[in-house]
DNA sequence: GAGTTTTATCGACACGCGTCGACAAGTAGT
DNA sequence: ACTACTTGTCGACGCGTGTCGATAAAACTC
């Protein structure tokens, strides 16, 4: 591997030179930078890592906060990490993977204290968040997927429930339903309270009436959904999902009841990562989850913290867009 | 962060002498060593990372190459990447996320170069894989999760079909099931091929006919793959599946068409991660695919070649366990 | 055109650790 | 008792970069 004084003597110029025409942190005649630009290419030269990191005291390096493996939350764990990933190499960074017991928070601190890492990102984001108080206070930068109940300035990329929830209950309108239920959790996470009060305004200013559903985010769980919904609002002719797995279970509850979808019962899937729809048969309609980019977006975010970019903007909300597949069809007549 | 000549201070050593303390690679009278473990814990130090790495070249970071997000295996992809991390860093590694397009082989080789990375993990391995062969001519040490088709001295860790066939196999011969059913895949990813004659060879072991059922692994085809299954051998009595997203909509096929699981027909899930037995109803019984430990092997096992401990085990097989949940039962009589 | 600021470059050093060679003290062999 | 090793420790150096201060040249200022 070529070394930065290999690069220095090729351009005719001094090492410290070479860097700064990398880094741009001093100005460098035009033509210089292009010599030593061209001498970089010439051997394939790529700043090392590890000397760049001890002098420097930055490393370049994200930890991503895995997630504790809790249910449904791992699926898209891995678009997320993907996204996060890509973004961070774009910008010359790199993405380690952590598995994070709560306990182990004071080593991420000694670690970036270290310099070993520079950031954090952290995904399945509690109302209340202990790390996130945690991390504040150890100064180590972090980003959020998902948000806190009052995030205050702390970065975040989320998604925008508003959005997203009237982007659907709004194509069920005009596909002319009226009465409606939900399927929603009540895990802590905050996810399931934001989605429930941007679904119930974005029905009442459709005038629809929307049923509320406690669902576990597991099959069996959707499955008891759609059996509580068939009995005790047999007039609702949709129904709007929060969450994957339940939803699986709450189509294969419809068939066994026998009850078609979508021809006796619309089915819109909200925040559903692309690599579900392929799942169920027939194929959901849904508003998608921009995971990739939310993924992307978090490293963005934490890069421009890190590097100090005030003015860059370090809240993001994401809709995604209604995709019209398989389960959504226009209300069957009253019965 | 404390350095090592603060913990030699301490310890009232020289800067070496804490060195080899904690690597071992020379000599060093035991009150010594205790008088200097002593002073790293009051200090909690922690050997710095960049600094280890430019000096020793020697960067304690494995590279997962991350899927190209080809359907199915993304969702298993989140495990193995917990599994490698966790046992990365149970041995001082850290593991990053490398989202790999083919393109980028020669700049992992790079990193390998600089010392950034010191190995590299594979998943989603072919029959004929030219990364592996591209790592080993760049002399890049490497593990796979899953292997190539002869794989050599390559290290490996795999799942063992055929024990794991086995297993379901003889679970459905002990239900008195003699005519059963298997769907598979045309992937090139060598899986399938193995699985499939393992499971042929465990079917006439017992005397049992095995019907082959071609799918693509998405719902819609595993569904396609229950009508094929339905019109033309009615006399199966249990079916073997190794793809978990064609399982689900093999699944909503019997569903439609009114066939009851496991009443009227069995099904046994291979290789089947943790996670997705809660994404249909009934609970798929399984030979479960020991996902996070087969990444915590991969790490292990690449770590060793890292750091040369020759005689250690470099290929590994897992065959995971059977569970039985709700979709199997006794076969129903003949028609 | 003397003084002042800006631009472009260089040399030197520090970052914290791994590791080599040196050396003193001990041990074994003869 | 002399050599020949082994054990335990130390000091010194180098890894390749970021960055500070210095310097020479160029560009302004009045």
């Amino acid at each position: 591997m070529a070394t930065r004084a290999e690069v220095a003597k090729l351009a005719g110029v001094s090492a410290s030179t070479v860097s700064y025409a990398l880094n741009g942190d001093r100005s460098i005649k035009e033509e210089t930078r292009k010599r030593v630009l061209k001498a970089v290419a010439q051997l394939n030269y790529r700043p090392n890592f590890a000397a760049g990191a001890l002098a420097g005291g930055k490393s370049k390096t994200l930890a991503l906060l895995s997630p504790s493996g809790e249910f449904g939350i791992a699926l898209i764990a891995l678009e997320y990490i993907n996204g996060a990933s890509a973004a961070a190499r774009d910008r010359g960074y790199h993405l380690v993977i952590w598995p994070s017991q709560e306990s182990e928070l004071a080593e991420i601190q000694t670690f970036a204290e270290s310099g070993m890492i520079s950031g954090v990102i952290l995904m399945e984001i509690k109302f209340k968040d202990e790390r996130v108080s945690y991390l504040k206070k150890a100064k180590v930068p972090f980003a959020m997927i998902g948000r806190t109940e009052k995030p205050g300035k702390d970065s975040y990329v989320d998604r925008d429930f508003i959005g997203a929830t009237q982007l659907g209950v709004d194509y069920l309108d005009s596909l002319g339903h009226k009465k409606i239920a939900f399927l929603t959790t009540e895990r802590a996470v905050g996810v399931d309270t934001r989605f429930s009060s941007a679904l119930l305004e974005a029905a009442s200013k459709k005038k629809m009436t929307a049923r509320k559903i406690q669902v576990v985010n597991e099959a069996s769980s959707g499955r008891n959904a759609f059996i509580e919904l068939h009995k005790k609002y047999p007039d609702v002719t949709a129904v709007v999902s929060l969450n994957d797995i339940a939803t699986l279970g709450f189509i294969s509850g419809a068939n066994e009841y026998g009850i078609k979808i979508p021809k006796d019962l619309s089915l819109i899937a909200l925040d559903t990562p692309e690599n579900h729809i392929e799942m169920s048969w027939p194929p959901l309609t849904t508003v998608n989850l921009p995971a990739f980019e939310m993924g992307a977006s978090a490293s963005n975010i934490l890069i421009d913290e890190i590097e100090q970019k005030e003015n860059k903007q370090n809240q993001v909300l994401l809709a995604g867009e209604l995709v019209v597949r398989g389960t959504t069809a226009k209300a069957r007549k009253p019965n």
